[in-house]
DNA sequence: TAACAAAACGACACTAATGTCGTTTTGGTT
DNA sequence: AACCAAAACGACATTAGTGTCGTTTTGTTA
């Protein structure tokens, strides 16, 4: 038996397409992007990318599964490492590692959100969607809920609710980050108004 | 000369075709529906219907223009009728006549979705939400200026940057009435927490 | 260095959509 | 009733993408 080519190549190589196929995504979009130019970004021909990705969604998917565990780990870390107050942990969790409010944004949101939307009548892509969806909200949501249980945050409002208008806020940012040019983006000022809204719902006096 | 068919007639025809063709993308969302859709829903040929719209995106940037115009009409109305205060001007415009919030949505906001962030690269659709953007941006800025500077709302933020988190917050609630069912939504109670979201921002104290 | 499994290739057949154009039908005018 | 402009029709050519499959290349093993 002769093993032809090594484990480490392949792996390599099948790295080499996703990250090629993630800069394709973020140019085109999902929807606008093809085979043909994930093969070219990838210098792969047709019957090569083929045999690691059946589909155009399987890229996307394996794509979508990567960058979640990564989102996971960092937000795992970060809720290991500051058990100082729920608040700085929630305000990490949404605007990354130093939990402050900027203009950047997912390169990638755009092609998530045409993603999901497009395919919202497909079966598959609507309960994938549904399961990340409910993983998002069960971070927010459960870190609230400790919050408030604590005697940190008040119990005013329901905390699924506010978890939920967590995720609403992000998503309608990336609407607004998909359809606007730079210029005419006001992500960072749009973020710290959501911060006070934040900050009355969980009974958050001003600090900082 | 024998001026063949009446005005009317060709009238009739065209919003009819329009009001198909609503009904198809509400169905299948802009990107799926196609041009066969809407003769089969319309009951009319392929050449009738080239005959009235040259393109799919012919045919929803006229049904835009007609639900905009709507809007426009029934948003002037409602300032005019209104002259109570505007807060109210201001809660009738994001809900609707009752100035409740409820679990309807426009059915057709998935498409328009869709529309703009999959068109986010051609210059056309890029300048046409743009547009739309801003038309809206500015209804609600105003009334939050001159809410402010009559001294019923607190001029402790920003206009602008409150009318953007409307626009933003009506976005967010629009990804998530795409991607989730009906039982997984939580569209009045999200909209309620944002009113006292809105009520911080414009210190409003709680009435109603 | 010969053998060969499988990685990579690219031509091809297929599909689903678009927009056009020559023909047929329609219905108001004379 | 005959006329005829234009509304409506539908077959067709074209385009752009997908996924397959037989062939070629590669590089490790024996």
């Amino acid at each position: 038996m002769s093993p032809k080519v090594s484990q480490e190549h392949m792996e390599q190589r099948r790295a080499d397409i996703l990250k090629a196929a993630q800069e394709v995504f973020i140019e085109h979009g999902y929807e606008r992007a093809t085979m043909k130019h994930i093969m070219d970004a990838a210098n792969i021909s047709r019957g090569g990318l083929y045999q690691y990705f059946s589909s155009k969604e399987a890229v996307f998917e394996t794509i979508l599964e990567e960058s979640l565990a990564m989102e996971l780990d960092e937000t795992l870390d970060m809720v290991k490492e500051n058990a100082t107050s729920y608040w700085d942990m929630l305000m990490k969790i949404i605007f990354g590692e130093d939990g402050e409010p900027d203009d950047d944004m997912d390169p990638l949101s755009p092609a998530k959100l045409e993603f999901f939307i497009i395919g919202r009548n497909d079966d598959h892509r609507r309960e994938y969607g549904k399961v990340r969806y409910n993983n998002g909200l069960k971070i927010y949501a459960t870190i609230i809920e400790h919050g408030q249980k604590s005697g940190e945050f008040s119990p005013r409002f329901d905390h699924q609710i506010i978890a939920r208008s967590i995720i609403s806020f992000i998503d309608g940012l990336a609407v607004e980050h998909a359809m606007l040019s730079k210029e005419d983006l006001k992500i960072k000022e749009q973020s710290m108004l959501f911060v006070e809204y934040l900050k009355l719902a969980l009974g958050i006096s001003g600090r900082d």
